[in-house]
Formats: structure tokens, C-alpha cells, sequence
RNA sequence: GUUCCGGUAGCUCAGCUGGAUAGAGCAACUGCCUUCUAAGCAGUAGGUCAUUGGUUCGAAUCCAAUCCGGAACACCA
């Protein structure tokens, strides 16, 4: 049981017996003691006050009178200032958790709790190679998944791949028109690169082919177009001429992004993009035969990056395989009067009960929308896995469409909806904005790798630490620190929250970074190499009987928090909680490890002052050292033996 | 226009289910390697917690309004 859990319980206890309340844990108000004050855990006790009809203080005193006399395993002692009950808990309490704990592997983590849930990440387009918004995305993924496993739940990584689409038959007709055979084996590129370079060129193509036509819509000749969009690019290049257009910027760039839109429709290259992709749907075999070789090379350069990137799934699906789905849903909701149909055929929710608007669920000629497919795809993968929580691990952007998606569920009927969870989590953006493929600002997912890990291996060079190392452990070593940095610098910062990537900052290995971490773990594992095997011997028979002293203490404080962080982290769907608290500790340990009065280090361990000394400090540290591994862990991170 | 998210030190971020004098890292400055790894430690400096009002014993935290930044509201995915 938790410290907190323990002291809320008997604080909770001693109100209601003293004051005749029916209090319980969750009514109590704890925080950690601030340094100024004696003790570890303070009890707020202002607002007691109301039923004590006393000051705060004196209620703090009667409360701390009673946890004393009745909870004396857990409270040595306390005092009160104002309405701050601070309670001092009982050494034998923390030797006691230390002896049971040190070497508990599992310390911290939570038995099954016999609860499913399915976390999908990642999910790329496969017309591009991974960019550093994806790596958010699959870090955030990952980790969650590993929290909530060490929380008890049975976890699904799933991954559904948009295999499909107008975007994927660009870069195949351009590598058709313009590939001249090339494939991976040819060129010794990565495959998900080189189908990227087809995407780019195909842009390339289109963007050559509209400005032609954009051009003459701009000096007022609209035979590029006809019928409907004749009509529109008519309008469209009339508001273009009003004055009050051309001195709102804002309006003015919206409408040439309209032109631009049309115009790039209009283009022969776009036409047949189309046309393949119909042919995709119809069943056509050569262009399955191109689809299937072109996604074959891009599932091996994502296999290649997920690999260095340590990232695993356990249920692929791919969107050629559901995008059919939610049909039968839809046909099922029009039979219980829960859609509409209007004229054109179309079938629609109402949701302006909800705040909400109108939405498209199927088109009037009977297709269906990316919405339709969602829904289809929660019931394929309720029915697999009738688990109990579904997170989708999704950019902000799609905050809407996920909103829009449970409650259509559950508008349904749908034993998915209230499970579904979207893990909403901010863009990343550069020092100068967000990253725009047409200005080439993308930052790729492999060239991010390969630059981490040079970059660590640079600085450990410079380190000068390498005198032991083998060549064959040098390269495991500087992927560890490089591939460290990058996970912890992306998952650090609160997933809800945009977040600016900084390179220059990204590559620092000093401060809040997973290297200061990982420095502060080799340490501890250097000082247990120097103790030897023999020493840590028999110490889950040993208690510490003598006072602490400070940072011993607060050290065992800290490892003793892992489980409510844990536990914090998992409803909270945040990684950057373990983060935080990795650093915390390995900061803590720090100061624990380089404090020095005369010269001499206070808290020596080769060179304690006594055997006793040396075994507590030995129980702290390796307890430490699992709770820093484990904590990694939880974000992907690995830790080194020695740096 | 409507809805949602954010605004805390020069920069990047914690703290937000209300509690004591608002914390880290980076950058700046001062010290500390003959003793368990200096990728470290100790310290100095840096704040009208966007603004205004409210709720109360107490507000960075809750509520309202305003300002600033971002996003969403497609027969796109």
C-alpha cells in the first residue's frame, strides 16, 4: 500500500472517530511537507474546521494526537502550524518498504487487473516515409501502452495502416510514368523513401500542370472548365476582382486556395490519379499487382524504422480491408430511424441536439466517407477483442471528428462507444511553424535516427569514458543515448500540448534529458560493480535499525511514490509524468551521490562509516537503479550498465 | 460565425481534482575533479502566473468577460 493511501485512510479514521464524521480517504486533502518544516506528508486541515468547531491548529493537534496513539507504525510524530498537520512518518516504515522492495523487480507495478484495451498508434499513409509527427505519435503509443500494462491492463498496440487512397495511386503513377523499373534493390534506397520521392514527383507534375491553367483563370479565360465547376471558377474569379477581396488578405489567400484547388482537378495528371484509383476499386489486376509490389517496399522501410525506433504491434489492420465497413451500421441506424435520407440519397445524423452539426455518413451515390469506415472499423475490432477501452492515438486536429465518432456510436447502440478514447496529443511544430511539405520543412523519421545517434556517438567520444568499451558495445551504446534523447525530449512535455521540436535543443544530452537519466543509472551500476556481487549478498535479510539521515530519506521518499506516479500516469494517459519523475529521481540521486563535507562524500558507500551504513545504502541505491530502469522502460528507453 | 485547446522566468516546460515563500532544464554568472563516472554537484540572478472582475479562511489552479495564439466545424482522409 501506498504511504498516502495509508496516511488518508487514518487520517480519514481519526476525523470520524473524533469528530463523529463518516470521512473517507478521498476526503482527505496531502501534500508533501515543504522543506522548511519538519516531516514528510502534511494533512490540510482548514477545512476540517466546520465540523471541529475549533482553530485549525488545535484540530491539527487533536488529529496528530490520535494518529500517533493509534497508527504509531506509520507516524512517529508531528507538528502543526496554522491549519498544517505535518506528520513525521516512522523510520521502521521506510526500512520496512526498503527491505521488501529493493530488489522487487516488479516494485511499483500492478497485478492483471483482468481489463482489456486497445491502443492504436501510429497508423501511416503509405504514399510517404515517417516524419517526426509520426514519431510523437508512435512514442506516445508505445509508451502508453506500456503504462497502462504495468497498471494491469491487457494491452492491444494496433496499428491501421491507410494502405489506400487517392494519395498512394500518385506516387504510383508517377513511378509508373517516370520510374523507368526503379525499386529498392535498383537504387539502394529505403523503400518507403523511395515511394515518397514518386509522391514528390507527382506534385511536382500537377503543380507544372495547373499553373497553366491557373494563370488564365487569373487573367479571366475559364476554358480550362465546364458544367459545375465552370459555375464555381466563375464565381470564384469574380470575388477575386471585388476590392474589398483584395484588401483582406485573409479572404484573398482562401479564395486562390479555392482556384488553386479546382485548377489542380482540372489537370491531366490529376484525372488520372483518379482514374487508377477507380480502377484500385473496380479490382483492376495490374493496378492491384503495382499497388501491392509499391506497398510491399513501404512496409519494409517502415518494418526498418519501427525496428531502430524499438516500436512493436500486435494486431495489423490495414484500411484496403475495412474501408468497406460501417455499411451494415449505417443501413441498421436507417431502419431504427436513428439517420435520414435526403434527397439525393445521401444518408446523414442529426446531431444539433447534441452542439453539434450534421454529418455525412454515406454519399448519394451510395460510397461511403472516412466516418463510415470509423465506425465500421470500431465494431471490427470490438468484435475481436470486446475490449473494455479503445484509444485512438490521434493528432488534436482530429478533436471533432472523434467526438463526432463515439457519439454516433452510442447513438448506435454500439457496445464500443463508451470505451472509445481519443488520446488527443498536440502538433509539432519548428522554431518557425508548423512543418510544410512544399517548403520542405518535413523533418524525416530515419534522417532524425541517424542524426540522434551520431550525435551521441560524438559527444561520448568526447567524453572521454570510453577507455573499456568494445567496438562491438560502442554502436548498441550510442543508439541507446541517441534514440534516449529523442524519445525522452518528444514524451517529456504534456501529450495535450503543442509542443515546439527544436534541434538544436533536441540534441542537448545535458539537463532534463534521458542521458542525465541513463548517466545517473551507469553510476549507480559502477558502484555495485565496485562493491562486488559478494556485498549485496543477504540483504533482503537486513532492516536498517538507526535514524536517516536526509537524502537517504528522501531517496527512499521518492522510489516509494513510483506506484502513485504510475497510477497518475495511466489515467492520465501521460508519459511525460514518468518523465518528469525519472529525472526527478535520478536528480536526487545525484545530489545523494556528490554530497561532500571536508572532502569527504557523506553518503560513501564503498566507504561508509559502518557495515549497517553500507547495506541501507546499498538497499537505496539498487532500489533506485530498478525504479530508474523501470521508468525508462515505460518510455521506451533503455539504460546502459555503464557510459 | 460557432465550438474546442493553449497563454507561468529571456527560451523550453512542470505545477492546474484550490493550501504554506510559484518550480525544473537551457542560456548568464560564482565555486567544486589526488578519494564510489564533472554527461555531475553546490550556489547567484531572473516572475504584475495574459488582463479584469467574481467565488472563499485561502486562487497560477474554480467561474465569467476581454485580449493574444492555435485548431476544428468538407459528399477530404
Amino acid at each position: 500500500m501506498q504511504v498516502i493511501q495509508a496516511i488518508k485512510i487514518a487520517a480519514a479514521q481519526g476525523i470520524n472517530a473524533l469528530y463523529q464524521q463518516s470521512l473517507t480517504a478521498a476526503d482527505i486533502s496531502i501534500n508533501t511537507t515543504k522543506p522548511e518544516f519538519e516531516g514528510e506528508y502534511t494533512i490540510v486541515t482548514f477545512a476540517f474546521t466546520k465540523f471541529s468547531r475549533q482553530q485549525p491548529q488545535e484540530t491539527g493537534q487533536r488529529l496528530g494526537d490520535y494518529l500517533v496513539a493509534n497508527f504509531p507504525a506509520l507516524v512517529a510524530r508531528f507538528n502543526v502550524v496554522k491549519g498544517f498537520l505535518n506528520i513525521t512518518i516512522a523510520t521502521d516504515y521506510w526500512t520496512g518498504f526498503l527491505q521488501t522492495q529493493y530488489n522487487n523487480p516488479r516494485h511499483g507495478l500492478q497485478a492483471p487487473n483482468g481489463k482489456k484495451v486497445m491502443v492504436e498508434y501510429s497508423s501511416p499513409n503509405t504514399n510517404k516515409p515517417l516524419h517526426l509527427g509520426h514519431l510523437r505519435n508512435n512514442f506516445l503509443g508505445y509508451s502508453v501502452s506500456e503504462i497502462l500494462k504495468a497498471n494491469g491492463y491487457e494491452v492491444v498496440k494496433a496499428n491501421l495502416v491507410n494502405d489506400r487512397g487517392i494519395h498512394i495511386c500518385k506516387s504510383m503513377l508517377a513511378w509508373q510514368l517516370l520510374g523507368n523499373g526503379e525499386t529498392p534493390a535498383s537504387s539502394g534506397k529505403k523503400g518507403d523513401h523511395l515511394v515518397g520521392d514518386y509522391y514528390v514527383l507527382f506534385e511536382q507534375l500537377l503543380k507544372d500542370q495547373a499553373s497553366p491553367i491557373i494563370n488564365r483563370v487569373q487573367s479571366g479565360d475559364y476554358s480550362d472548365f465546364q458544367g459545375e465547376t465552370l459555375q464555381k471558377i466563375t464565381t470564384l474569379g469574380a470575388a477575386l476582382q471585388k476590392p474589398a477581396v483584395q484588401a483582406d488578405q485573409e479572404k484573398l489567400g482562401k479564395i486562390e486556395d479555392e482556384i488553386k484547388e479546382l485548377a489542380r482537378n482540372q489537370t491531366l495528371i490529376m484525372q488520372q490519379a483518379k482514374t487508377m484509383l477507380q480502377q484500385w476499386e473496380a479490382g483492376d489486376p495490374a493496378v492491384h499487382s503495382l499497388w501491392a509490389m509499391m506497398n510491399g517496399w513501404v512496409y519494409e522501410g517502415f518494418d526498418a524504422t519501427y525496428k531502430a525506433l524499438g516500436i512493436d504491434f500486435d494486431k495489423m489492420y490495414y484500411e484496403s480491408e475495412t474501408y468497406l465497413l460501417g455499411k451494415d451500421l449505417v443501413a441498421n441506424g436507417l431502419d431504427k430511424g436513428i439517420l435520414f435520407r435526403k434527397e439525393d440519397n445521401s444518408v446523414w445524423i442529426d446531431l444539433t441536439a447534441d452542439g453539434l452539426d450534421q454529418k455525412l455518413l454515406l454519399r448519394g451515390d451510395g460510397t461511403s466517407v472516412y466516418m463510415t469506415q470509423d465506425l465500421g472499423t470500431a465494431r471490427l475490432k470490438y468484435e475481436e477483442y470486446k475490449m473494455d477501452k479503445s484509444l485512438y492515438v490521434v493528432a488534436d486536429e482530429q478533436n471533432y471528428h472523434f467526438k463526432v465518432l463515439q457519439l454516433i456510436l452510442q447513438k448506435l447502440g454500439e457496445p464500443s462507444a463508451p470505451g472509445i478514447v481519443h488520446l488527443s496529443y498536440g502538433m509539432v511544430e519548428l522554431p518557425n511553424g508548423r512543418m510544410k511539405s512544399r517548403e520542405g520543412t518535413v523533418v524525416d523519421a530515419d534522417d532524425m535516427i541517424t542524426e540522434m545517434v551520431t550525435t551521441a556517438g560524438n559527444q561520448t567520444r568526447e567524453s572521454g569514458k570510453l577507455k573499456n568499451f568494445s567496438e562491438d558495445e560502442l554502436q548498441p551504446l550510442y543508439e541507446m543515448i541517441g534514440l534516449g534523447a529523442m524519445k525522452f525530449f518528444l514524451l517529456r512535455v504534456d501529450p495535450k500540448k503543442r509542443m515546439v521540436f527544436n534541434p538544436e535543443e533536441s540534441i542537448d544530452l545535458h539537463g532534463f534529458t534521458a542521458t542525465f537519466v541513463q548517466y545517473a543509472h551507469a553510476r549507480i551500476k559502477s558502484i555495485l560493480r565496485e562493491v562486488g556481487a559478494e556485498a549485496q549478498q543477504g540483504l533482503e535479510h537486513f532492516r536498517y535499525a538507526g535514524e536517516l539521515q536526509p537524502l537517504e530519506k528522501a531517496l527512499i521518499l521518492l522510489n516509494e511514490q513510483f506506484e502513485v506516479i504510475l497510477d497518475q500516469a495511466a489515467a492520465e494517459y501521460s508519459p511525460s509524468v514518468i518523465a518528469s519523475y525519472a529525472f526527478q529521481l535520478a536528480q536526487q540521486f545525484n545530489s545523494f551521490y556528490g554530497e561532500k563535507v571536508n572532502g569527504k562524500y557523506t553518503y560513501s558507500i564503498l566507504d561508509a562509516e559502518s557495515e549497517e551504513k553500507k547495506k541501507l545504502r546499498l538497499q537505496i541505491i539498487i532500489l533506485t537503479a530498478n525504479t530508474i530502469a523501470q521508468s525508462m522502460r515505460l518510455l521506451g528507453i533503455r539504460v546502459p550498465e555503464r557510459m
